[in-house]
RNA sequence: GGAGAGAUGCUCGAGUGGUUGAAGAGGCACGCCUGGAAAGCGUGUAUGCGCCAAAAGCGUAUCGAGGGUUCGAAUCCCUUUCUCUCCGCCA
């Protein structure tokens, strides 16, 4: 959420960024709407809080008067009060209803796209970041994509799944599983060698804690919801680990913090099927492992691309063929001011996957997580940042996909001594 | 799930209707003292919002959360959340 002070201060420059993410004119007039609802929400409050300024002082000397035992020019201001009190109510509920208009206008204003952010509608206006410079690998004859894989090689069951919960539900078996277990424990200890705190969160998670990330309210459809305890499922780690500084005020001493986590995440992904969704490629749980950072505004964006550099490294040390977008005005998420997508090249399918999505939010989280810190005398919101590093149903697809021999799939050299077998076979 | 107790500032902790944004202690910061340090002494130490060009200042709200009683609530009432203790259940 943005800041209102920020909108007004802004305005002209916040109604072409979000140009970008291709708002009209009819768009924009919610901006000049929130300007006018925070002017009416300034007056009401000065007048409200005048009236109460004025009760609090009768108070005052009404105690004083029954102190000094002069009951009956007590009751006489008591009378005075009590106008005051009625005309404050009035006040109070037109202030309330303001807020609240104001505060659901506020919930409708994506963050402002940073100005590197590429104009553009759809996920084919993603301006290619960086592109894989070498040869891409070719599989030659008789490659199969991963769901075949699994099949033979037994990896994961997407049908026992089905039995066991429903579609998108992979059950992961055998090597398939040590693999995966792998993978997570790989990406954590690279995650901790470059100085993130390890983190193991909450997989449910309140409404306020939603809330404060982005998630809610309007995107409840995405997240699976337990009703009988008021919970979701978390979509990412961001939710619970992010808001591990949910009303926080830090020290500018304490920048950065960095913190990881693996958690599996749920993902409800209504009316998503096809052919471009099998096996793997977009499942209802997947395992990840994320990266977050929170950081003085002066420096995020330094820290964006370290996260980024932390991202490829994962990547070089699998071996794996990817290339960076820098996503859109269009495919930019809503809370997101700036963010660079990571895909890996699925040599079966010949197609690229995602595999990450590396963003800073600027202050658009740290507003609704209330998350701050000194300046001098004043606090400022800090700025927070995220990534994958990295998403695994997909790392394991293209890994799997693009090692498979003819006699089994070999297994990258970094992760020997976490699966303990160097092929499957 | 049943019974009871509790929730106050960075921490501990006092406070049952009237300068209580909140005693006291600890912590922290700064200053004095010291050759240096400790001890000691002094000062300071919440956040949001509004008024103000801005600072200073002033106002207002906040003692888990929400609502109520009252001229006035940390203090009284209701609802709710959470924590602790005992019992039950249990990986």
């Amino acid at each position: 959420m943005l800041q209102t002070t920020f909108i007004r201060e802004n305005r002209e420059l916040l109604l072409s960024r979000l140009g970008k993410r291709n708002w009209q004119a009819t768009d924009l007039l919610v901006i000049d709407q929130i300007i006018e609802l925070d002017d009416q929400r300034k007056a009401l409050q000065t007048a409200h809080e005048g009236l109460l300024a004025s009760r609090n002082q009768l108070s005052d000397e009404i105690g004083q008067l029954f102190k000094a035992g002069q009951r009956e020019k007590a009751e006489g201001l008591r009378q005075e009060v009590n106008e005051l009190k009625e005309k404050a109510t009035v006040l109070e509920t037109e202030l309330k209803d303001t807020l609240e208009k104001l505060q659901y206008a506020l919930y409708t204003v994506p963050n402002m796209p940073h100005e590197s952010v590429p104009a553009g509608s759809t996920d084919e206006d993603n301006e290619v970041f960086k592109d894989w410079s070498g040869p891409l690998p070719d599989l030659g004859e008789g490659a199969v994509p991963h769901w075949e894989l699994a099949k033979k090689y037994n990896l994961f069951d997407l049908e026992l799944g089905v039995k066991i919960t429903g579609a998108g539900f992979p059950v992961y078996r055998g090597k398939g599983a040590k693999l995966q277990r792998a993978l997570i424990s790989f990406f954590l200890d690279e995650a901790t060698a470059a100085g993130y705190e390890e983190i193991i969160p909450p997989h449910l998670v309140n409404e306020a804690t939603a809330t404060a990330t982005g998630q809610l309210p309007d995107k409840e459809g995405q997240m699976y919801y337990v009703a009988a305890d008021d919970l979701y499922l978390i979509p990412t780690a961001e939710v619970p680990v992010t808001n591990v500084y949910r009303d926080v005020i830090l020290n500018e001493e304490d920048f950065p913090i960095k913190m990881t986590a693996y958690t599996p995440c749920f993902r409800r992904e209504a009316g998503s099927y096809g052919a471009h969704v099998r096996g793997l490629n977009r499942v209802h749980q997947f395992d990840k492992v994320e990266i977050v950072q929170i950081q003085h505004p002066d420096r995020s964006y330094d820290t964006l691309y370290e996260m980024l550099d932390h991202v490829e490294r994962v990547l070089q040390k699998l071996e794996l063929p990817y290339r960076i977008l820098r996503l859109c005005g269009g495919d930019l998420g809503f809370t997101s001011a700036l963010t660079y997508d990571f895909e890996v090249y699925s040599a079966a399918q010949q197609r690229w996957l995602e595999v990450s999505s590396v963003s800073n939010f600027e202050t658009f989280q740290a507003n609704r997580l209330k998350l701050r810190y000194r300046d001098g005398k004043q606090t400022q919101l800090a700025h927070t940042l995220n990534g994958s590093a990295l998403a695994l149903a997909r790392i394991f697809a293209a890994l799997v996909e693009n090692n498979q021999q003819p006699d089994g799939i070999a297994i990258p050299k970094v992760l020997h001594s976490y699966t303990g077998f160097q092929q499957i076979d």
